[in-house]
DNA sequence: GATGAATGAGACTTCATTCAT
DNA sequence: AATGAATGAAGTCTCATTCAT
């Protein structure tokens, strides 16, 4: 059973182009629908028969790379096995596509303020649970059946364990833009810090 | 010596507007030349006279604020007499002075992108030295005189760590953002939590 | 002989719809095209196969309609045996043909400006003689042979007959608009009183 | 005691803006804000420093010039001993100020509709009471004091004769705009008729 | 012939910046 | 030095019109 909602062709122009935008570096804040639809290589108006104005777009945008960035995602995590695995395989995820990764990113960021497209993102969140896009959900499927079905830690401790690996995450995400032209090795040895400091904190918790 | 550089009344009006604009929860995208100064009390013509634009106006105060609250912060530190009790120190200011506090995440959020304030931003970073906010150095402060003179890591552990402690902070800041109206009990808990994820992050990484 | 054009269905179906929109209030200036086809149930594109713009359509709908409206008054008006019954019967077509008799007012108004609609107007305005709008016959009919065949006013006396005769219809027609919801007794008397003063000034100018 | 708002420069000149625009026959619904501010000599944004929207502007201007153009005709009035005399004071301003005659025209006309214009004006209506600009005032100053204090009519003859009168009023507005460059003689010809054709009502009313 | 998706010109409106007072 | 009225560039969004299907 499939209830995914289907994009048109002309929606998936203008989810690209905003990506292709965030790509290049540009803020999210300054770009116009003249600069999305000239990217996504539609008309201005022909934006507005599918969006009801420029942050649903964006949201709408964000949303979806965020949604598809965390489907693939899930699906290569069943060849892993070990917590380790999986979370290296996220990081690298997050370096060979930084551009979609950022828009995990934005949907945390933005969720915080009270900007229009910060309504509009909380008014679209509310499909999150549709999409299967909790971030508990996402945890969970790091932690995954390593430690057995009957893993069980106490609320706050979940709540905590959800910031620190998050937290751990984005700044890598960050420290990879900020570092845009790193040497490999370094990168490597970076990648590998966060993976056994994130797998740390794992089971510090489990205990 | 002193090389800090004085403010006249009317800059530190406008820092303070900003700020205040930030306490009521607009986006930093989406006010104007015109909220800025009518909270500052002053007229619009004015503010120019100190600031080249409104980015000027934004990345300076944003910059004023942080280090003001790295200052009176350095200067608390010197009483704490572990690493545990200064991280402590840390999260308590960040608590009372949540919006003081932003303004550190949005220097490193902004520093990010290409946008006209970024681009501010990034001039004005290069007073950074001057000012004597650069990262390690808070980070070397809190470290500090508990493990003697003498400690020090290699390079690449210290870039680790410096992620590790600030997305930790960062997470926090965003946390209590996101869930304004805590009860006391439980914000109390999450902030022991991260203390001693913090310490443990610095533990590991000087052995 | 017959040299009234044939509309087809679609035409009609765009009349329809222009006098459906005035009578649910919306205004001339308002409406477009999409609302037009949408109410006659017909393809954009296809209202395009029989006007040449939008002004046309609304124009063409407008003259349409007071045709319509003026020719079935001229048949029932044959009926009537005196100048007052012939007024009456205009008067209570008013009411009850609100929206249709709109349309003549509105012919009167919008040929006296320059808009898109005036120029369309006026163009149509040439096709009156074909479909026998003309005013001064309008006015001929509700004089009509009453007076025989004879009657001859002077061409100024002419003239104000017929400013003061349609000033007072139109202003009944605007007084039933703005009082949509008038008790019967006062709009009776109104029409009675109306008629009355329509007819001292047909007798007035026949002295 | 001087109840009356007084105007700014630049509120005058988008006034008088609108009335060359509607002088030079411009339709009230296609001319645009840039339009109007050109007219005016001024800035496009200085117009909305005035004024809210574009809406505004117009009724405004339209209330503005309806109103000194009746306040400068009560004035005159008031040399006039008969009715006879008032009402032919009446039609010789409107002759020589039909676009400022025009806009009490349009006051009646418009409110009539649902466009935003309308709303617009209707919200202005309001203030009406204080401009001394309600219609059975007009009427009264007309009829005025050659019958005494004590005129007193019913309610229904009062609205008819409102009705009628005005209707001729309108009439020859629109009368001396659709012929434009009228003789002289045919023009005086037409606005004795309607005079001693307005006197009619009204004597026809009072006995 | 009929359609409606696509378009882009152009409308309204905002707001950073200037400059005469 | 301080101001805020004035400005116009630039942004969002609408809608009459076209054209491939």
């Amino acid at each position: 059973m499939n209830n995914r909602k289907e994009f048109s062709p002309k929606e998936i122009a203008i989810f690209q182009a905003v990506l292709e935008l965030f790509r290049d570096g540009a803020d999210i804040n300054s770009f116009t629908v003249a600069d999305i639809t000239r990217q996504a290589g539609i008309g201005k108006g022909t934006a507005y028969e599918y969006f009801s104005d420029k942050d649903e777009m964006i949201a709408k945008a964000i949303f979806y790379h965020a949604e598809q960035f965390c489907l693939s995602l899930f699906e290569q995590m069943l060849d892993e096995k070990t917590v380790y695995d999986r979370i290296m395989l996220v990081l690298k995820r997050i370096e060979t596509e930084i551009a979609e990764a950022n828009c995990i990113f934005r949907l945390i960021q933005v969720s915080c303020n009270k900007s229009g497209l910060g309504q509009k993102m909380q008014e679209i969140e509310g499909l999150k649970s549709v999409y299967g896009l909790k971030p508990d959900e996402i945890l969970g499927r790091i932690i995954g059946s390593d430690f057995g079905v009957s893993v069980s830690i106490s609320e706050y401790k979940q709540e905590y364990l959800m910031l620190a690996v998050i937290s751990k995450l984005c700044c890598y995400g960050i420290y990879l833009q900020k570092n845009a032209d790193l040497e490999v090795a370094k990168r490597e040895t970076m990648r590998e810090m966060i993976c056994v400091g994130i797998c740390r904190e794992i089971e510090e918790a489990l205990i």
